[in-house]
DNA sequence: AGGTAAACCTGGACGC
DNA sequence: TGCGTCCAGGTTTACC
């Protein structure tokens, strides 16, 4: 489910009914996910009010005076906001409750995540989390350019994609993403990262960029909706090129695309369109 | 250090 | 209908 877009499309949906409510308690039905769930998290979150809410790479953190909330949604992860009785489903591992509004209306924020790749873990005030502190630049920062993904490919005989997906080299870009740059930039995904020029790793770059922003503005691949039970789906998925399309053809030259395991992780690109 | 593979989990799709 | 196999949007960990 997540990467960049999803998760920032969370972040974006939960704002308006999470910033700013105060929690009242926490609910663990399980004392773990991918990691044990610190005990900060059940002591320190009721009676503290969300300051804000924050993404960082594929992290989301809900910030506090007592410190953050980190979360990461994994491979299946999704947060929801729910009127408080909504009945558990299975996987619904976490409840965050909130304090009452006005009118009597209870909501919760529900963490549901069926394989538990997912996290839920604690950052203290003015800490930074062991797992944020090796993190590469936000793709859409002026701090990600293709000066900084040719600085930091050279040498390297890693394919270019897996390179790509390295969150020390650049954050937020997973599979799908990676596939639709490098096929928008027309880079075979299979190319040794420092075999590139600077010049493709500029077009690159842009290419990410554009993808990213691109997804965001369309709701994410998959997700959308965070205060119904239904979740309807993103809107970006029909607009994919190459993505979960191997043997199909190229949507620019009508050739079939080619499908293989590069870094372990399916890969799907246009023989023709990508050198 | 960098590269690669295994590991962590469940559910859905598919073939027999 | 049931069962086995394979696959999935992520990331750490171990090992070479």
């Amino acid at each position: 489910m997540p990467e960049l877009p999803e998760v920032e499309t969370t972040r974006r949906g939960l704002l308006p009914h999470v910033e700013g409510q105060r929690v009242s308690s926490v609910l663990l039905r399980r004392p773990d996910l991918r990691w044990p769930i610190p005990p900060e998290v059940a002591e320190l979150l009721p009676g503290q009010r969300i300051e804000s809410i924050r993404r960082r790479a594929k992290y989301l953190l809900l910030d506090t005076h007592a410190g953050s909330a980190l979360l990461h949604l994994g491979m299946s992860g999704s947060l929801r906001v729910l009127p408080a009785n909504t009945p558990v489903r299975t996987h619904d591992h976490v409840d965050i409750l909130f304090n009452s509004c006005s009118l009597g209306h209870q909501r919760v924020l529900r963490f549901n995540d069926p394989r538990r790749f997912g996290c839920l873990l604690w950052q203290p005030t003015n800490e930074v989390h062991p797992l944020l502190a090796g993190l590469g630049p936000e793709p859409l920062s002026d701090d990600f350019d293709g000066d900084h993904l040719f600085a930091r490919s050279r040498g390297r005989s890693a394919p270019i994609k897996t390179f790509l997906m390295d969150q020390a080299v650049v954050v937020g870009v997973g599979n799908i993403y990676a596939a639709e740059a490098l096929f928008i930039a027309g880079i075979s995904p299979s190319r040794a990262a420092g075999s590139i020029s600077r010049r493709r790793y500029q077009a690159l770059a842009d290419a990410v960029k554009a993808i990213l922003t691109h997804a965001i503005e369309r709701g994410g691949t998959t997700l959308r909706d965070f205060i119904s039970p239904d979740g309807a789906p993103g809107y970006f998925e029909q607009e994919l090129l190459v993505y979960s399309r191997g043997g199909l053809p190229c949507k620019r030259c009508g050739r079939l695309l080619k499908q293989a395991l590069i870094g372990q992780r399916a890969s799907v690109w246009c023989a023709h369109c990508q050198r």
